[in-house]
RNA sequence: GUGCGUUUAGCUCAGCUGGAUAGAGCGUUUGGCUACGGACCAAAAGGCCGGGGGUUCGAAUCCUCUAACGCACGCCA
């Protein structure tokens, strides 16, 4: 099903066409003077110059050519050359008749889907998620589920932080602490313990308290290489410490995540793909990419368009051990080779940019990559606080991100308990699900690239363009259609009113919005579409009565028009990655 | 030092890829309650779009110079 906007265009190229002019000119725009008009053609300013004429005279040859048609109610050539437009109401209510009727109204699937493979979330095992976690999950998990709207065949990847010398700084620190354990015996046979030795709680103490010793102690920190060397070497205690350590810290970890409704396909990590790191070694050093310097291997990756030195993309170290480059490297190798995408987005803090520079690059220069297969790197900004620095606790601290969800129930707890008398139990849970809205709104009605100030006042607010204010937007039109009992007939009556029109002009904009914001990657295209939605429905619903309108025909057409104002804002919270109460 | 990014109303942010009078929210001021949920709606005030120069019929948007701030620049992840 064709765009609202693009049967608009159509119709207005095909004038371009009969008044003698290109039909690439016929490009209609939302108006920007709502005053004015609801759509307008600018194609005639732009024709101007090529066909040396006044741009109002072409717009004038235009516009006579859409005189009388069914889908323009008004054509006016404006100077110095605008042609501004109005949409017939009735043809409105067909459109958006048709498009209730589709199971993706209006947004048109892609015709060859494409396997899009997405890395994000990137926790680090038996360490707690803390607010720089936030942004990942949120980004990644919004575009995920927009990229399945369109089509697409979205693989979602948390690709775990679970390997390197972290765990051989808690190895060491287990040993010290308890020298006891038959993991630290060699001479032991038998079967390790089912059991972990500790706890998510003594995991999360443990890591960094020998993160600091290791900085102070230069014995600790060389005891820990070693431990992370024999883990790596195959060492059978270390091996099923190990083991211990990623259940436990990954039960945890996919707790929490679903407690933000943040999903994986696939829970890999670093550690999966280790055995590809000799071969793919190999294969660069055979193939003549990778050369030696100061004693570690590298691989060129300078172009000629640089305009800055990018140094070479290291892929073993002068000791001869593997770094995080290689380590992405060899997550590429396994990737390709198990599902082959068209197309893998890495959603990590922008401050990474040059590390995924050095590995497009080289996967690309090497082979691993093929050309077929794009890359991408959506980097974003920074989590402040409101004094505009990096967000922390009142302390100082790094803000668990337990702690912060924690705080933001707590302060929507309050509110809905002071507004409404909702029942105690109801109100924990109907405050879970707003402040889920009230984050991941405050996040992605920003501009993702972008640093952005975290500021739960604002974000909790019920008023303003945040997620509590579109949620209860849903729950009024619910409560409307709760109450309602007559006919549920499909049909819709040409809009009585501006606030009407206006609200179907919203509604007819989905399928332009979403396929906008996934085109540019821009979950804040999605925001921002679902305010100007729930504004045009707020003002509607404002100036007319529904329940109690006597024309039961009239009555029916509003009911329709809900149903359809409910699913457009439910499907569009939904790929954001929240969802709506029945009441709060 | 080099490169990248940011700079729009008092504050927080948009600005549909060059079009009309630069838009929202919060805050401020004002009006609207017998509630289909007022957690709403309507209205007002508030701007040399960091600064200079250029391209264009036309610039917040493109080019150039410049300032402030942030970030990244080889054995951490």
């Amino acid at each position: 099903m064709k765009k609202l906007i693009e049967l608009l265009a159509k119709e207005m190229a095909a004038a371009f066409e009969r008044a003698g002019y290109d039909a690439s000119y016929g490009r209609v725009n939302l108006s920007n003077r709502p005053d004015l008009c609801e759509y307008q053609c600018n194609g005639a300013l732009a024709g101007a110059k090529a066909y040396k004429k006044a741009p109002i005279q072409i717009a004038g040859d235009v516009a006579a050519q859409l005189a009388d048609g069914s889908i323009f109610s008004m054509v006016e050539a404006v100077p110095p050359g605008f042609v501004n437009l109005k949409v017939r109401e009735d043809f409105l209510a067909s459109y958006l008749m048709d498009m209730q009727k589709e199971e993706k109204m209006s947004v048109t699937p892609a015709k060859e889907p494409k396997t899009i493979l997405i890395d994000y979330g990137g926790p680090n095992v038996a360490k707690p998620l803390h607010v720089g976690h936030l942004r990942s999950a949120i980004i990644g998990e919004s575009l995920k589920r927009l990229g399945r709207y369109m089509g697409h065949k979205v693989i979602g990847d948390v690709h775990l932080g679970d390997w390197g010398l972290q765990m051989g700084l808690i190895i060491t620190e287990l040993r010290r602490r308890l020298p006891g354990l038959v993991y630290f015996d060699d001479s032991y046979q038998g079967e390790y313990p089912k059991e972990a030795p500790f706890t998510i709680g003594e995991l999360e103490e443990i890591y960094p308290a020998a993160s600091q010793k290791s900085k102070e102690d230069e014995a600790y920190k060389a005891e820990a290489l070693q431990a992370t060397y024999l883990l790596q070497q195959g060492c059978r205690g270390y091996r099923a410490l190990w083991k211990h350590i990623m259940q436990v810290s990954v039960a945890d970890l996919q707790a929490n995540y679903q407690r933000l409704q943040v999903d994986f396909d696939l829970w890999k990590g670093e550690s999966d793909v280790q055995e590809y790191i000799p071969a793919m070694v190999r294969d660069m050093q055979e193939k003549g990419f990778a050369r030696e310097d100061a004693g570690a291997l590298v691989v060129d990756i300078k172009e000629e368009t640089d305009t800055k030195e990018i140094p070479p993309c290291m892929i073993l170290k002068s000791d001869g051990a593997s770094l995080y480059t290689t380590t992405d490297m060899a997550t590429l190798v396994e990737r390709m080779k198990l599902y082959h995408p068209d197309e893998i987005l890495y959603v990590a803090d922008k401050r990474q940019e040059m590390h995924f520079t050095q590995v497009f690059r080289c996967a690309k220069k090497t082979g691993i990559v093929d050309a077929g297969t794009k890359l991408f790197f959506l980097g974003f900004g920074t989590m402040n606080g409101k004094d505009g620095k990096p967000f922390k606790t009142r302390e100082g601290g790094v803000m668990r991100l337990e702690n912060l969800i924690g705080e933001i129930n707590e302060e929507m707890f309050h509110k809905i308990v002071e507004n409404r008398s909702v029942k105690d139990k109801d109100a924990k849970d109907t405050a879970r699900i707003v402040g889920l809205s009230a984050i991941k709104y405050g996040d992605l009605s920003n501009q993702a690239t972008k640093d952005y100030i975290f500021d739960i006042d604002r974000f909790t607010s019920f008023e303003g363009n945040t997620g509590p204010y579109i949620l209860y937007t849903i729950v009024r039109i619910k409560s409307i259609l709760h109450r309602y009992d007559g006919a549920n007939d499909q049909k819709l009556l040409p809009a009585a009113s501006s606030s009407e029109k206006g609200l179907m002009l919203a509604l007819a904009g989905f399928g332009s919005a979403m396929e906008e914001a996934f085109a540019e990657r821009a979950p804040h295209k999605i925001c921002s579409y679902i305010y100007e939605l729930s504004n045009a429905f707020n003002r509607f619903y404002h100036e007319t009565k529904i329940l109690a309108e006597e024309d039961e025909a009239q009555k029916a057409s509003w009911i329709c028009l809900l149903r359809l104002t409910q699913r457009v804002l439910e499907t569009s919270i939904d790929l954001l990655g929240f969802e709506a109460p029945e009441k709060m």
